[in-house]
DNA sequence: GACATTGGTGAATCTTCAG
DNA sequence: ACTGAAGATTCACCAATGT
């Protein structure tokens, strides 16, 4: 990836290598109208969340909150921000391709609006996540529930969109080995990650921490996937993306953002390809037939197989197939016909018996998928 | 409490005892418009989730996940359910008080839409609460987080509503002395909790745990109060209500659910007045006046008040001003003017000496309060 | 150097009563 | 409805300073 570049104008017929890993500067609806369609895997956005605050807040200790009242972020009603919304997510979604995902972050603010929007435009919500802050500011006038999470919604492009990328055994690998759930906790970007000015100030006032966008591109996308940040801010998406091996492109309008953007991500240093290699699981294993496992030597043919509870027990043949009976088939096909099932995954139901104890013969494909990755491919 | 009735009509000028702690039979909408206008403290909406779901689920040992798939949560479109929230949710406006709040719980299915129309329609939300699972059903298929947590909106009828009920102390003791967040965590409601026909099968199929209704009420009602529930279902919020020491009237339109939460409701034993005491703070006592401390003597006239540090010392006046140099003022104003600050809490700022300790003229306060409480008033 | 103290701060729709 | 004053209210983490 080469050094980060600000691209200020973009002709329509430009091709991808002068927008990919690139700031545009703009209005996101103009810069994205720029790229073409179908062109990113997925979408991060953190929009506008369009606070309404009256007067100042102060904390016990009578200090001032530092509150977001930037312009960006003041619209004169719902319906002014609806239209700003509906615009964006139709831009965004020309240019995500058919089987991307787009992820948006807000608060109760504005999330709700989101998220109907995005079910109008025709957009499938796949989960809502909701970002647990470990060190939330308090409430300070105690008038209300410390506000201590953001919602996260993800979402494919269509209701038709049934492949697009979820990493699921990576996500329940890095989750202690079960499934990943829909509430995540991180503590909120301060310390060294957080960009100061040279005065001290925070550059930004919602800068998020890079944990929450590393996992969600763990999550939903591929090394040398697109991702698009169209609130791109000072560049997490973008830092995390070159981090990461993935590819980003982002619109920002304002000059101190993209300048710190600039500056962060091209200190970046991409972790490895072996460091960021998926934790492919299962899904994307090599596919292995049962027959290899009497080809390899690992089941005999004439091999009795039971299922756990030795209800019922069926031969190896070597033509890959079991019998019980008369009757032969599949492992999956066997295993639905003795327990009256239209369907039944073979690989756990059928188990071989070693040492006196019976294992699944899934054990024994993993010992052939080892030995090709031994093998090197 | 008397035993629960069910109300099949109302006359528009029912009396409250007419319809308090009962079930109205029907549609909420229409049964709604013939309770009294601003007549309910809380309303909890467990509205119809809108869960679109394309044929069977099972699980990977294929048994068929028992779905909602009920008739009463089958909308033929985005449109047709947000006639339907619109409809519900302007209902239930009118029966709240201009002080009352409002929750509705729900999943990424119908929150955001749901979210969107009560902003809309005027109410103003105070948090969005998140009900963590600590058992939630798994993701079967592995294309998905597993789905663990569903969203409550918390709001006021509208944005200039302030004296609506929070029982911030109260939350604040059951959450180990921190104020408490807006992520709770929960079991689903199973078990002997969990109603069951006489065959066995679940008599509703989203019935909610009776501890976050308890969380619920303790954190927005007191004793006495209304509760109402426009989708009654099989009554948790009738039965929780009850044990609270709260009314409710609840709106269902099925028999059995309507049946099921009769008998629950009768066999529920109220709590004591004493278990349902609110934890209360500094708010909820009598005001008393700083010039009232040196009318009863606890400070005389000329006494010398210092902060904590010793940094500033002022002088008691007969008027009830303290006064530094030649200026007077409040105990709160003049601690305020010496600190440079806009506003101050004169009670815990300013200290008196007693044995040789500095204690805050709030302690004196509290003795004052106690001489009230026993004097019967 | 280790530990204690102090100060700063973060996407915030943040009071209530009397007159 | 508006004004002015009373008075109630914070958690986790980091950095800098003090002992």
């Amino acid at each position: 990836m080469s050094a980060i570049r600000l691209v200020d104008d973009l002709s329509p017929s430009a091709n991808r290598a002068e927008w990919l890993d690139t700031i545009l500067r703009g209005d996101c609806v103009a810069a994205l109208n720029r790229l073409p369609e179908k062109s990113v895997d997925v979408v991060f956005a953190d929009p506008p969340y369009n606070l309404q605050l009256e007067g100042d807040l102060h904390r016990p200790d009578q200090s001032k909150v530092d509150a977001v009242d930037d312009a960006w972020d003041q619209f004169d009603s719902f319906a002014a921000y609806d239209a700003f919304t509906r615009a964006w997510l139709l831009a965004v979604r020309r240019v995500l391709k058919p089987n991307g995902t787009i992820w948006v972050i807000g608060s109760y603010h504005n999330i709700f609006r989101v998220g109907a929007m995005m079910q109008d435009l025709g957009f499938w919500i796949l989960n809502d996540v909701v970002w647990r802050k470990t060190n939330p500011m308090p409430n300070f006038r105690g008038r209300r529930f410390q506000n201590a999470h953001e919602t996260l919604i993800w979402a494919s492009r269509d209701q038709a969109s049934k492949g697009y990328t979820f990493n699921y055994d990576a996500m329940k690998a890095a989750n202690d080995d079960v499934q990943m759930r829909t509430d995540w906790l991180f503590p909120i970007c301060t310390g060294g990650e957080r960009l100061k000015t040279a005065s001290g100030d925070k550059v930004h006032p919602t800068q998020k921490p890079e944990a929450l966008l590393a996992r969600v591109m763990m999550a939903s996308s591929r090394p040398g996937d697109v991702i698009l940040d169209p609130f791109f801010g000072t560049g997490t998406t973008g830092a995390v993306a070159k981090r990461l091996g993935r590819h980003f492109v982002g619109c920002e309008r304002e000059k101190d953002y993209i300048d710190a953007a600039t500056a962060r991500i091209a200190a970046v240093e991409p972790l490895g390809a072996a460091e960021i290699a998926l934790m492919t699981g299962k899904r994307a294993e090599p596919r292995v037939a049962f027959g290899s496992l009497v080809d390899a030597g690992l089941l005999a043919p004439g091999a009795l197989l039971t299922d756990a509870r030795k209800r019922w027990t069926a031969s190896v043949r070597a033509d890959g197939t079991i019998a019980i009976g008369s009757e032969a088939g599949s492992i999956h096909r066997m295993g639905a016909r003795v327990q009256g099932l239209d369907a039944c995954n073979g690989w756990t139901f059928w188990h071989f018996e070693e040492a006196g104890t019976l294992k699944p013969i899934d054990d024994l494909r993993s010992q052939v998928r080892q030995g090709m990755r031994a093998a090197g491919g």
